[in-house]
DNA sequence: AAGTGGTCTAGACCACTTT
DNA sequence: AAGTGGTCTAGACCACTTC
């Protein structure tokens, strides 16, 4: 009910189509704002929009809304990894409203790591094709400063039912089919990082072995490329382990010796969990950094 | 050299005493601008402040600038934690710029949790003595969502000399006085948490076992409000290891028993490392939290 | 020269809090 | 009623990039 005067207020103040922004934010919205502009759904001025206005208890700020608009079409793939999007001038203009609030919204999506803007060229949509965003999903560094050479190798990859765990944290059915992946990273020749990784088996259907084996670049850069899946967000839980033998043989390292357990859930587009990994590494040359602000 | 032209243009277009925030940004800071803005330094229009700009190459944008003016205001002691900071118009009116420019001054010192803005009261100093602020510098959490009684107990305290790795992490010259700490946390009466600290003796001259033991609520609130110390930032590196005797006696489990070991430096405005605190946390029911983005 | 994001200003109205 | 931060607009100029 917060808004409800803003809005009008908005209605009144906009010459044209400025109703449109709002009603097709309360409602659901057309593919292309940008179509026609001359085009208001029914309703006296001050009427409908205060009567959903009242109906819909979500009201956000106009930057807010515009950034969901937005999003909207990085979920869709309208604009795809890597794009240029339109100017926010543009933006501005389709949307009916400031480049001030386009603004605003663009700020946010890039504190979020959606949107990544560059002086004199323009805004891009993020990609994980990049050295930028390369550890941004990586939090483990070698204790000296020494860039590394990164082997990856495939231990397995198969289709299996979901097990409970992995079932609920993918937001899956128990039994659904997932696709499990084994693999070894190691730095400079160490052996340090043994992960498995759950996936759903409808997003990745087209995953392979070979496929994963043989493609250079991060793992998501692969999902964002050749599956449409995006991971814009994670949550990790870190526990400490001892190497049963499998890890040990593996990592190359003692039985019980002592290894970081790091479970992680990532998220694409709408919060919609798409991956469960669970990590063991090594800490004897290596450290999980993070930064507490 | 890039903001010449933009801070010539500020002074031509100020009608009185915008000059004064230029010049004492540029050179360094009198502690209250707002005592008299009818004191403008020598030097035409122009010259003087093209000069200083010729001559210091690190320019930043006015509200960049307007920033640094808080935060030594903030570091000064100026402004307190808790305590109310003066209004963005207020704040404008002193540093002769726009409402607009103390904002996003401002929005940036949010975002770095330095202030706390609050709609239709303020802006205030961040401060340690809160809920909210209780667990930015912890991350371990327990498996189960139920909020737990945390107990403190203080094993030990004395001075030393600086060792020399601490030494090197806190700025220092090994041998320098330092205050050691060494204590156990306790969730719902479980030993969890064992961890050394050591401070700069200089700084915490005054710290006690018994001011320390007695002490309710958290240790950073206690090192601001007592030692005029307040920390705004942490790094910390994560390991693996396994429990030695005498942590294992500490925190009631077996000898080997894996841990989580968590290193942290905590910084001071200027980026000032005051802290250097070494954790040993049990994981069998909690664990460390963290969120990618 | 034109287009983009980056900075700065000025003014308006809103929502929230306190007096 | 007055004061605060929150939102929105409009217009100006700057720096950077590309043509």
């Amino acid at each position: 009910m917060s808004y409800i005067r803003h809005i009008i207020a908005q209605f009144l103040l906009d010459d044209n189509g400025g109703f449109m922004v709002k009603s097709k934010v309360m409602s659901s919205i057309p593919s292309n704002p940008s179509s026609d502009p001359a085009s208001p759904s029914a309703a006296a001025p001050g009427a409908s929009p205060t009567a959903s206005a009242a109906s819909s208890p979500t009201f956000s700020p106009l930057y807010q809304q515009i950034k969901a608009l937005i999003m909207q079409r990085l979920q869709s793939g309208e604009w795809k990894s890597g794009e240029l999007i339109p100017s926010e001038v543009e933006l501005g203009n389709r949307f009916k409203v400031s480049q001030g609030t386009v603004r605003k919204a663009i700020d946010e999506l890039a504190a979020e790591n959606l949107l990544v803007r560059r002086q004199g060229k323009g805004t891009f949509v993020a990609t994980h094709h990049e050295a930028r965003s390369q550890f941004r999903f990586l939090r483990l560094m070698p204790d000296s400063d020494q860039p590394q050479v990164t082997d990856k190798r495939v231990i397995e990859l198969k289709r299996l039912r979901a097990p409970a765990d992995i079932a609920r944290q993918l937001g899956m059915k128990s039994g659904d089919s997932v696709v499990y992946v084994k693999r070894v990273l190691a730095f400079d020749g160490v052996p340090t990082i043994l992960e498995e990784l759950w996936l759903p088996g409808a997003l990745f259907k087209a995953l392979t072995l070979e496929r994963l084996a043989e493609y250079k670049g991060p793992m998501y850069g692969l999902f964002e490329t050749e599956f449409g899946t995006r991971m814009i967000r994670a949550t990790e839980q870190i526990r400490a382990a001892s190497a049963d033998a499998d890890a040990a043989e593996l990592l190359a390292v003692e039985k019980s010796s002592p290894l970081l357990c790091v479970e992680r859930v990532s998220f694409t587009y709408g919060d919609k969990p798409v991956e469960v990994r669970r990590g063991f590494y090594v800490t004897s040359r290596h450290h999980y950094q993070n930064e507490l602000s």
